[in-house]
DNA sequence: AGCCACACTTAGCAGCTGATAA
DNA sequence: TTATCAGCTGCTAAGTGTGGCT
């Protein structure tokens, strides 16, 4: 019964995702409770009672104060014209100026509430928690055929202002609050239907099993559909897809450049062509609406000034130099040598400032998908990732290593696919005392060992002079010592070098969504290093197919 | 072909927590 | 026992891709 089957997905006919689904509902976040008496605001110096819908949007500020948002121009802006539409009458034809309104009390107050709770006694933290649970208990899970499954996120989104990353146009504005009015709920007809909270009523209760969410509602930012989901559970068949992508790289994608300069903007042929693992895994880039996000793009969005052209370039002919702000306003600044010459003649297209040359990932994928059943733009991330692990680990892992260099090489493999997929973090807030602190740990750890190292001589001159069994002893002992130092200092010196070159990287996205982790089973196979050492608790979970069926002789 | 609605995947960050060192 | 900090989890924003409609 541990045979093919076993991790086998798509357990229905066509689209049909559950047969019972039974769930609680969402859980809300409690209602707001009203400010203090002696926590006041003030407009122009003066005290202002505000009204309770109000004060609950000032106090969404005030405890973003110490945030960098609330000195941008937009989310401040933003922000006041949503505040003021919480406002009564007399209220908005007092507070008419952002800059005259003092938080400060607020602030106050919320900085101490904060205080507060990190001071909580051990009791009190334990009762938090507990009733934490409860809530866990009561709304995180639901039936899923016949398994108790974990819901991914089973809390509505409490209101707030909104969070929009890079230079969004709508960051400040207020996301409200959500009812049970607005929510749709997805269950079986033949289940439990969740009871909505007292004196509520759901918007909807329908029962769609072709859909894999528990809940639903409509955001007001954006208007986008927010959903209660369970944990995304990551698929064998996605990285089935990449891993035939190998195959084909040659005898199908590459040998369609010529059509693709025939009906589609030549720039993918260039991407698509020059895709040596080692070059790029650009995302797709969907158009987007302008002035609802921020200005991003991908691939298919690249704009003329995205892309600059030189044909020589350190050293190499015929490289594209990429700038722009991808996913999350993240920058992406590569330079990318071409490798088929036969592209060459395909970047003029490029300095042509028409987006019409620029076609769109709906085309893109149409034709994606008739060269290999499964083949859309992500695929090549997914398969670049992949295959880039693989070289990697080959490359820099030896199997006499010990484990803390085996661990810093897989790291380090890791850190290439991040790096290629642009997965990058602001560096920690605590990075330079971090590292200070690690290196004052080393440069004591090296002391003890020439400590351990000079008492281990001096044993050996007392054995060598005494030539009694105890003294013997000592030196077996201090030898141990030299050695436990050494080996603590090597680990720290590891430790080292892998935070600093993961400064600016962040290595759980490609980890968790891009890596076939049969690779990663099959290293720790063969390097002898225990699965635990690489995937923690909840990931040895999510790849809990990859770890039980892989052979150390996997190739992806 | 272009659009939009919808469903689902990928993403960085903030706050929490538990391991570790002092 | 307490302070610290790295790693983890939860959160939710921001992508991708499909399919239906006009």
């Amino acid at each position: 019964f541990l045979g093919s089957g076993r991790w086998e997905e798509e357990k229905y006919e066509d689209g049909v995702k559950w047969k019972f689904l039974e769930h609680n509902g969402p859980y809300f976040p409690p209602e707001y409770q009203p400010l203090p008496d002696n926590v006041r605001f003030y407009y122009d110096g003066k005290e202002v009672k505000l009204s309770l819908a109000a004060e609950e949007v000032a106090l969404f500020f005030a405890q973003m104060l110490d945030h960098d948002y609330t000195t941008k121009n937009v989310f401040r802006e933003n922000f006041f014209k949503d505040w003021r539409k919480e406002m009564t009458h007399e209220e908005r034809s007092l507070i008419k100026d952002l800059d005259k309104c003092d938080f400060g009390e607020i602030h106050a107050m919320h900085k101490a509430k904060v205080e507060a709770r990190k001071n909580m006694s051990k009791e009190e933290k334990l009762a938090l928690k507990e009733a934490n649970q409860k809530i866990v208990d009561e709304f995180g899970f639901c039936m899923l055929d016949h398994h108790k499954e974990r819901i991914g996120n089973f809390k509505i989104e409490p209101p707030g202002l909104f969070r929009g990353r890079g230079e969004h146009p709508k960051q400040g504005m207020l996301k409200k609050r959500i009812q049970p009015e607005d929510v749709i709920i997805n269950c079986s007809k033949e289940s439990r239907i969740p009871v909505p909270p007292a004196g509520h009523h759901w918007k909807e209760v329908r029962h769609d099993n072709t859909v894999t969410w528990l809940a639903s509602w409509t955001e007001n930012i954006q208007g986008s559909i927010k959903y209660i989901m369970l944990n995304a559970n990551s698929k064998l068949k996605k990285y089935e897809v990449a891993r035939k992508l190998k195959s084909c790289v040659d005898n199908t994608v590459t040998k369609q450049v010529g059509e693709l300069q025939g009906h589609l903007f030549h720039f993918f042929a260039l991407i698509f062509v020059s895709f040596d693992p080692k070059q790029l895994a650009l995302r797709a880039g969907n158009e987007k609406e302008e002035g609802e996000t921020a200005d991003t793009v991908g691939c298919c969005s690249l704009r003329v000034e995205h892309i600059t052209l030189h044909e020589q370039l350190d050293g190499s002919e015929c490289v594209v130099e990429f700038d722009f702000l991808g996913k999350d306003s993240i920058r992406y600044y590569n330079k990318v040598p071409v490798i088929k010459k036969g592209c060459v003649g395909l970047f003029p297209a490029c300095h042509c400032p028409s987006r019409s040359y620029f076609s769109q990932t709906s085309m893109l994928n149409k034709h994606l998908s008739s060269l290999m059943p499964g083949l859309t733009a992500k695929v090549f991330r997914t398969y670049n990732a992949s295959i880039t692990l693989q070289q990697q680990l080959k490359e820099l892992t030896n199997k006499s290593d010990n484990v803390a260099e085996k661990l810093l090489s897989y790291n380090r493999a890791n850190r290439a696919v991040a790096i290629l997929c642009n997965h990058q973090r602001a560096p920690p807030k605590t990075f330079e005392q971090s590292m200070v602190n690690l290196q004052t740990k080393i440069e004591a750890r090296k002391e003890q060992l020439s400590l351990a190292k000079s008492e281990l001589k001096q044993a050996k001159k007392e054995a060598k002079s005494k030539g009694s069994s105890d003294p013997k002893l000592l030196v077996e002992r201090k030898k141990a010592a030299v050695k436990r130092c050494e080996e603590q200092l090597l680990k720290m010196e590891v430790q080292a070098t892998d935070r600093e070159e993961n400064k600016q990287i962040a290595l759980g996205t490609s980890k968790l969504n891009y890596l076939d982790p049969r690779i990663s089973v099959a290293w720790c196979k063969n390097m002898e290093v225990p699965v635990e050492k690489i995937y923690n608790k909840s990931q040895r979970d999510k790849f809990a197919w990859a770890i039980d069926m892989t052979e150390a002789d996997f190739e992806f």
